[in-house]
RNA sequence: GGUCCCAUCGUCUAGCCUGGCCUAGGACGGAGCCCUCUCAAGGCUCAGACACGGGUUCGAAUCCCGUUGGGACCA
């Protein structure tokens, strides 16, 4: 058995499609998992959108969700010459013939076959004309096979039977010199010794074009697989229209690449009823078999509850690690500076059952930073009143008496107090809960008096008693 | 228009190849209950699908044929 190798050949439109992710993904843990090599490859012919800011948030992008390649990023816009030898190499062993008919009449021949009903293929009058000194506007033509069956055994819809007799004649090289899209693939994916190739469905149809070129070249044609696509809700194409699809719109908005990685994979491919895979897991388990044939809907809930899932299942110091960046685009760059590693980690502990992102979680875990903390103004209101002023004051004079924190020892002495009071929980709770982070939803009170710490805690509740004075 | 692909809860899917274990399982989302210092998380429960029609068979979500509906490509 020789090597697999498998390619992920996007072509650069400016970001990195979720689709496209996916796409790499299945190549590359088929690639892991059979010990082979994943190749990058930039199909930039279509020159004028290929940009060298394009290509790097493609490899930006595969960075981030931890797709590493072996080879490349190879570009097609360096690979003139090979398309262009290779094409006359076939012209030479007579399996191409250059085509002399004028773009005008092939439009006016493609409508008139289509207001007759006929398919739009061409006619290959050109084929038998035997022109040798081409003109300028002469392209080269491939001589497709015209009777037989062409069968593709795919790696994920089983076998395709298609009839020579409805392919045409296409062009492999334009008459500006340019490869067309059809042929280049061909060849790179010839000369990369490609073994599988794996891609959206919406290229099946060009499949059987592109055996016969492998053929003609000399070459063995590699396995193919034809991945579905991915809609939108409204079972459309994923566009814009749905949301994002860049996939590093999704680091901006909080998510975890491995929980990207993890909703993308399930996305058309099971393992029984497992939801939750490590990537160990993955490049164990993947197959071709369970791979889903038709489309799916991108559902960006329940990428949310996995994002969540992650946040709370993964160590806290690595989600600590790509927390901080966030925070510090929050502005709170002096505040994390002045902390431990540490002790956002034990933030993140902390929030990480409340948080569904990292953007989330910036929110939760803002109150902590700082000796004081902003009240919500409704909050403020609502539970530092007169009343309760008396009772926070008594609770501090309780918790001064303790020389430093503990959490049960705390938990008890407010307990004991609320008790005395003659109060429910809730009551003192609230009113505390404000004074300390100034909000009405937070984490466990003891938890939250543990991460702010003795004192911290003290000045808190002390500004909640000035706050509760003042009405 | 031609060729090709696809079809299980709203969504992602298990099951299909190797018919019976399927009064169709899981997950997300939804509803409800429990837990509870708030918000979450968690636990439990409920609603919810084999596109349709024929065959084959003792028996079909599973095999065959057709229909319908989606989609891709060809320009």
């Amino acid at each position: 058995m020789p090597q697999v190798r498998v390619r992920f050949a996007p072509s650069p439109t400016g970001f990195l499609h979720i689709g496209g992710v996916r796409t790499a993904l299945f190549n590359w843990l088929f690639a892991r998992q059979q010990h082979g090599a994943f190749i990058l490859r930039i199909e930039d012919t279509d020159q004028s959108r290929s940009t060298d800011e394009s290509i790097h948030a493609i490899i930006e992008g595969m960075k981030w969700v931890g797709l590493d390649w072996d080879e490349g990023p190879y570009r097609q816009t360096e690979r003139m010459d090979i398309y262009r030898g290779h094409a006359f190499k076939l012209l030479e062993m007579g399996h191409a013939y250059w085509c002399v008919c004028k773009a005008e009449e092939l439009e006016a021949r493609r409508k008139a076959a289509e207001a007759k009903g006929l398919s739009p293929r061409y006619d290959g009058r050109c084929r038998n004309l035997g022109v040798t000194k081409p003109t300028e506007e002469a392209a080269l033509r491939f001589k497709a096979p015209q009777e037989g069956q062409t069968v593709v055994d795919d790696l994920i819809k089983g076998t395709i039977v298609f009839d020579n007799a409805v392919l045409d004649d296409l062009i492999i090289l334009r008459s500006n010199g340019y490869p067309t899209y059809n042929f280049s693939v061909v060849v790179d994916d010839a000369l990369m010794q490609i073994t599988h190739v794996v891609r959206g469905d919406d290229h099946l149809t060009n499949t059987p074009r592109q055996v016969p070129i492998f053929q003609a070249l000399g070459f063995p044609a590699p396995r193919f697989g034809h991945l579905p696509m991915i809609l939108g809700a409204d079972k459309t194409r994923l566009s814009k229209r749905h949301g994002a699809t860049s996939i590093m719109a999704y680091k901006e908005m909080g998510y975890l690449p491995e929980a990207m990685v993890n909703y993308l994979v399930r996305l058309g491919w099971s393992h029984g009823d497992q939801e939750i895979f490590t990537r160990q897991e993955l490049v164990e388990k993947f197959s071709w078999g369970h791979v889903q044939k038709s489309a799916a809907v991108f559902n960006p809930e329940k990428l949310l509850w996995m994002n969540a899932e992650y946040i709370k299942a993964s160590p806290p110091h690595h989600v600590a690690q790509a927390l901080v960046p966030l925070l510090e685009q929050a502005g709170l760059k002096q505040e994390v500076e002045a902390v431990s590693e540490e002790w956002v980690a034990q933030l993140v502990v902390l929030v990480k059952e409340r948080a569904k992102t990292l953007v989330d979680m910036v929110d939760w875990v803002k109150p902590y930073f700082g000796e004081s903390v902003v009240f919500e103004e409704e909050a403020a209101k609502k539970f530092l009143t007169p009343a309760i002023a008396p009772v926070l004051s008594k609770l501090i004079l309780r918790f001064e008496a303790c020389p430093t924190f503990s959490k049960s020892e705390w938990e008890h002495n407010f307990k004991q107090l609320v008790e005395e009071e003659g109060m429910k929980m809730g009551q003192l709770a609230q009113p505390v809960r404000v004074a300390l982070t100034g909000r009405t939803a937070s984490p466990g009170l003891f938890e939250v008096m543990e991460v702010l710490g003795r004192d911290r805690t003290l000045f808190r509740l002390q500004k909640g008693v000035e706050r509760a004075s003042a009405g």
